[in-house]
DNA sequence: TACAGGGTAGTGGTCTGACCACTCAAGAAT
DNA sequence: ATTCTTGAGTGGTCAGACCACTACCCTGTA
């Protein structure tokens, strides 16, 4: 099966079945890989393609080298990716306005899906957010919709978003600004009234309002 | 100035430094890169080296090498990185049931746009669909929902879509029943008409309806 | 002149073997 | 018991050699 067809591509298929092999090792994050050498030998290929393999996986995040130890299963958390992505790609309009849209996409759907949810709905963390809010402290963009996406409990959709969060344009990290809070809090009071859909609208017109601030900002 | 701080990994170096010489020579997209051997040399630093640095870039679908023609400045409409990504998310499957529910919301978010977009819902296409619908000509699930996903016009979306297509448990690939039928025209008329809920729902009952079916199947 | 063919230089793909720098731990010296 | 030395193992890098493949020039032919 994995092997039918020798694309000329051989670093591909090593990843591969590199990743076939972690698996066989029931390697967990942060557990140790067998050294490239031993790679090399199980794989029957040259250390020089085992590293390209490597190299790639870490560029993605996947694994973490340290010389003088080994290669470990990574962390999934700093991807050396998001600089350079964006420094190459991110300048491609169309690019750029997919990933907003699918990371709007999945945000979307984990909104609603929680307002659909009684016992989700329910949750004391949306009154702690509230409370926040109301009370100004501060509170980060990204923190409210990370919290949203977890609750919602589909990890594929989450790790999907965190991934897009990154290239995305969007300055996720700052703390929101006065009118935001005021939408924020629509949301999630919607949110948890079980109305969906005026839940998604607040949703919205928040990102309206995050991306005319930032025009802003730009023309200054 | 570039070799200021040696860093351990010297292939993150030669990342950045490739990309000044890419945009130095005033690289767009098809061009051709310098060789590797040249490149080599320019940066005083082994071929190997200069390899990881392209692999890592090539596997981020940045750049795009031919055997026995050169290395190019990649068109960034197909990265393997959603790919590779996905088949390391896959390792931890702790449910399928988070492929079915991303993929889901992608096809939601996908008819929702069209029927929210007059121009979209107008395309002739849909009435060639409800065509083949009504006079029971064979027409496969897959096939209508792509090109909802197309006509949707999100690239990344649909890109996502195809992957976690190949590993749902739902049969794509089968021709629809008389019950199925009649629940996608259904979802068609009230595309087309821009009720986007109404054929939401459609879309969730005519998913519930394969559902049982597999389940049917599956007790035989 | 126009065309077909072969040859060749250049390219990426891979392997090998050799160093280097670094980490860690076992064992020696105190 | 503590400290120090040493060596094995690891990733990082390099140089050189092939291979397979492609493009293109340069023949020889029609």
């Amino acid at each position: 099966m994995e092997n039918s067809r020798p694309s000329s591509k051989r670093f591909l298929d090593i990843v591969s079945d590199l990743r076939t092999i972690f698996k066989e090792e029931g390697a967990g994050i942060g557990d140790k890989l067998p050294s490239e050498r031993v790679l090399a030998d199980r794989l029957q290929v040259g250390r020089s393609t085992i590293r390209e393999a490597l190299r790639s996986l870490e560029l993605l995040g996947l694994i973490e080298t340290r010389r003088g130890e080994g290669t470990f299963l990574a962390d999934y958390k700093k991807h050396q990716l998001v600089e350079i992505l964006s420094t190459f790609i991110m300048q491609h309009p169309q690019s750029i306005r997919d990933v907003d849209r699918t990371r709007k996409i999945h945000e979307v759907a984990a909104i609603e899906l929680v307002a659909n949810h009684a016992e989700l709905r329910a949750l004391p963390v949306w009154e702690s957010f509230l409370s926040k809010l109301e009370e100004a402290e501060p509170v980060i963009r990204e923190d409210l919709l990370q919290e949203i996406l977890v609750v919602a409990g589909n990890r594929l959709s989450l790790k999907i978003w965190f991934l897009l969060k990154q290239y995305s344009r969007v300055p996720f990290h700052e703390a929101m600004t006065e009118n935001e809070r005021e939408m924020a809090s629509n949301l999630l009071k919607n949110m948890r009234a079980g109305n969906g859909q005026q839940a998604v609208a607040d949703y919205a017109g928040w990102l309206e309002l995050v991306n005319e601030e930032r025009r802003g900002e730009l023309e200054c």
